[in-house]
DNA sequence: GCCCAAAATGACAACGCTATCATAAGCGTG
DNA sequence: CACGCTTATGATAGCGTTGTCATTTTGGGC
């Protein structure tokens, strides 16, 4: 008797936790029909369903999920590995994946790799272990380890971020590089001719590089000098963009206008304007990058490019269970676009 | 021949995914030594190891963790609940969390209830059944439910976030009452004696409420008028902020100083003051909570209150290792206390 | 009343791993 | 060289669930 301990005592209450075979004790049943009648209850009839229902709430049972992962092989957890969580850029994204799980009772397992691709590898070891069903990433760039474990894992794999270069699996964002351009020429249609560059930090961040090629691609079909940029030696944050912008501004005293590769980091030169007494967008213009909340509230609100960052994360989500849903494995890039927000820390553009 | 499919294909391709029993084949050895080499070396020859090693670099062998944590009934999860994880209050929390579990191997499992006690109990009811070791909830307020669930789990619980009242288990935070007091305080010695508040909105937030509660105490034993109270209907954002901040200024247009329940609170209320033309703090005084880093970089600078958020998350953790570990399990209280941050958004204390 | 399909339920085994206990091998000691 | 003692390895079984297939029951249609 394999549950003689279990059939005598005859309860739930051998450690608190019921199981299956407690329940189906309790309804009279066996452990299978209980089974059913908690997935697949059309399968079940009504009256063996009801007796089940009220031995489920007696003994209080929870199905064990662990239990069903390992047996059905099927883990319903998705992991997310990101640069960093308490920045609106990823959570929003994050926010979004989140969201669209749950309506399909998959679970959400994070991992924070701090823009390192090390990190990221590292983490995705961790999780693999796990066997999620689906991964997201954030940016493009893997190390060789991680594309390898990707593949071996066999799951489908949603890159987030920049659209452009070759998706490992599938991918959903927009493309820095024009983002940032039609960035620049916004500014040069509002009469824009010296414009500066604050550049998020490069090591491991692709995203940055590309926004930079974005800025040098386009001031140079332009014909706009194309050496005006600082890059921020920390994490993107006010300070440290105030910083990076001041920095500009002794390089190049006569910039008319700072694009900066993040809001944070324009909400920082802004703050730097008002400390100096610089009207903007009358001394300087400023235009900032994500369409960020705070960008549109501060004074003046700031000139941006709006990616659709939780929706990103919303589409990677359903991308990921199409595929569990059975859809072909086949290369896929979505991009979503994004909008120019002029706002008042810009001239407004000419002849418009 | 339980075995036979594998066995005679003898490698670990049948599906491309190696077992311990693939790599205990390949290195001639037992499943239970290999299992043992990778969790116990210490236990297994130096030569046995070796050969496991190889043997599992060989067939790219990832242990299947949802086999362990079934089989050891262990699953090296943490779950944790926030109201949100795009407000850097939580995030920065959630961050301590995942830090401090990362440094001892366990994942962390994230839900977002949106302050909403009810989507709380929703979330828990999912996570339960993968058997967490340990849940870390925001709040102390929560559903009878849920309450029975956690006691029903059996597994260690943290609650962060106001210290007072009785943890369910355990319970890391601060007291809000305490630092919005403080707060009043310091501002009354700032000579502030119309001083307003600000409130976020106060439905299934216990923080909020908190705050409020300490304000109105705080007013009233300075013998200061206590019903300069405004409430946001929208969840705390720095347009809300602005908009409630107005509205106090219409209601009690000689408020002198204006304590935000937030820092993004207080931030809008800046950015009217700015717009309005009003200096700072010569025409009003302004001060924020939490201590955001972009409090420190407004201008002027915002005083403020600033919380342990990344510290609280850590030492979530460490007390549910703690528990993990054997520690005994007895209700505790962890008070990291607050720190009265005086910028130049409020005038400087007199006598001083 | 009989037959056959559909509906409802059950028996059995196995997912990959590890807890437990048992066995084997090494090794200094009297 | 038998003894105990440590070190290294293995055999067995089972964690709670569900996939697969088998069996029983139900319910018309003739």
């Amino acid at each position: 008797m394999l549950r003689a301990k279990r059939t005598i005592t005859g309860s739930a209450a051998h450690d608190g936790r019921a199981t299956l075979h407690d329940v189906a004790h309790l309804a009279g049943v066996s452990p299978i029909t209980v089974s059913r009648a908690l997935r697949t209850p059309e399968l079940v009839a009504a009256a063996t369903r009801a007796r089940i229902e009220t031995a489920v709430a007696d003994t209080g049972y929870v199905p064990d999920l662990v239990a069903r992962s390992f047996r059905s092989s099927r883990s319903g957890v998705i992991a997310a590995v990101v640069p960093s969580i308490d920045t609106s850029q990823y959570a929003e994204m994050l926010q979004g994946v989140s969201d669209e799980l749950r309506r399909h009772h998959l679970e959400l397992m994070v991992g924070v790799n701090g823009l390192s691709l090390v990190q990221e590898e590292k983490l995705l070891r961790a999780f693999i272990g796990r066997r999620p069903e689906g991964v997201v990433l954030s940016g493009t760039e893997h190390t060789p380890a991680t594309r390898a474990m990707l593949a071996r894992a066999g799951i489908p794999v949603v890159e987030t971020g920049s659209i452009s270069g070759r998706p490992l699996d599938m991918k959903v964002g927009y493309s820095e590089e024009k983002a940032v351009a039609a960035l620049v020429a916004y500014l040069h249609r509002c009469g824009y001719r010296r414009i500066g560059f604050v550049c998020g930090p490069l090591d491991d961040n692709e995203r940055a590089k590309r926004r930079r090629k974005g800025y040098l691609g386009a001031v140079q079909r332009l014909g706009l000098a194309a050496d005006r940029i600082v890059t921020l030696p920390a994490p993107a944050g006010v300070r440290s963009g105030a910083e990076a912008f001041a920095a500009l501004l002794e390089r190049w005293p006569d910039t008319d206008c700072a694009l900066c590769s993040s809001d944070i980091i324009a909400v920082g030169a802004l703050f730097e304007c008002q400390r100096r007494g610089w009207p903007v967008p009358d001394r300087i213009g400023l235009a900032g990058f994500l369409g960020l909340d705070l960008a549109a509230e501060t004074v003046p609100p700031l000139t941006t490019v709006k990616v659709a960052r939780y929706d990103i994360g919303r589409e990677a989500a359903a991308l990921l269970l199409g595929r569990l849903a059975g859809a072909p494995a086949r290369r896929r890039s979505v991009d979503l676009g994004f909008t120019i927000l002029p706002r008042q820390s810009t001239r407004p553009p000419r002849g418009g």
